[in-house]
DNA sequence: CTATAACCTACTAATCCGATAGGTTAATAG
DNA sequence: CTATTAACCTATCGGATTAGTAGGTTATAG
């Protein structure tokens, strides 16, 4: 907020302009993952990497991958009521993986923080939506090209299991 | 808006409860690839199909494509100004392809009308940007997994030209 | 000179993300 | 039995984008 001398008001007008200057500077870049998800998988990496089945507390991941807590708090209850951990209450408590790392695919970890894994949802395995614009879905130009890019993608995050990414290091 | 019987007055806790529901019910699907993108890659495909090199009408390609001419004047506008089209003013005017169809590959159209491919800007090549939350990207388990979706969805892009996708049907 | 179609500027509603706040419940330690 | 711990739950919020809409101005063809 910038005060003028003169009048002692509020100058919007300037205020304004700084606010336009910073829109066209700093251009947004867009995430395609979310915060969540990335958070999500860098806490089940985490854990994994503990190997032993202690629990985790989300305190402690919180701290070491810099992560809010209570943000945290709400992505492990997601994993967990998703199936993907297991969790106890009180001292000593936190959560623990229930599935071996080899048999957690980044595709299912992904779909169920993130939601499809598809560019469009037309091209959506599983959320899959009709678009409002194409009349034909094999007349449109973007149509096949994103079924490639999704494929290419499936591929990839099938490939990789929770162990693969938390071997790293 | 729901209103009591008894009373008369607006029952919000009704309205409430049905706005829950429609959240829960029907859950926001993410579009990564903006309508934005999607039409201006329409738009290239319906002016390359044409062939030709007399200019296309923006009305036209909004009647054929279901896009709202406005919104579509502004991304064809952007197209030309980052040298895909060319346009010629007045009655007979319109858009024409600069470069010819094979030599425009997905990577750079989708590069200027979106932004970075990369799903998380650390890995991206043109948008690079650091993490704030991540001390080493070597030790990031999300990293080099995101670096193996890039690399499979630039070679997905990079293979497919405007003449590629415009010549289906 | 007039119609056309590109070009430009500003604004808006709806929506989501990422987070914060403030509590309740259940399990363990002493 | 009591205090502590950590998961669990509910509500709310600022900031930012997307996908337009509105209302013009400029240049060109006939």
């Amino acid at each position: 907020m910038v005060i003028s001398a003169e009048t002692g008001l509020f100058d919007f007008s300037v205020e304004n302009s700084i606010m336009n200057a910073k829109k066209s500077i700093f251009k947004y870049i867009r995430n395609m993952l979310s915060k969540k998800t990335k958070y999500g998988i860098k806490a089940l990496a985490f854990i994994a990497k503990k190997g032993n089945k202690k629990p985790v507390q989300t305190s402690e991941i919180s701290k070491s991958e810099n992560i809010s807590q209570k943000f945290l708090e709400s992505i492990l209850l997601e994993l967990r009521k998703s199936g993907f951990l297991g969790s106890k209450k009180g001292k000593g408590g936190g959560y623990y993986l229930i599935k071996e790392p080899e048999d957690i695919r980044m595709t299912s970890v992904i779909r169920v923080l993130e939601g499809p894994i598809a560019m469009v949802p037309c091209v959506s395995l599983n959320y899959y939506e009709k678009c409002d614009d194409c009349p034909s879905e094999e007349a449109c130009s973007v149509h096949s090209l994103m079924i490639q890019v999704r494929d290419s993608t499936l591929k990839v995050l099938g490939d990789n299991t929770l162990a693969d990414i938390s071997a790293k290091k």
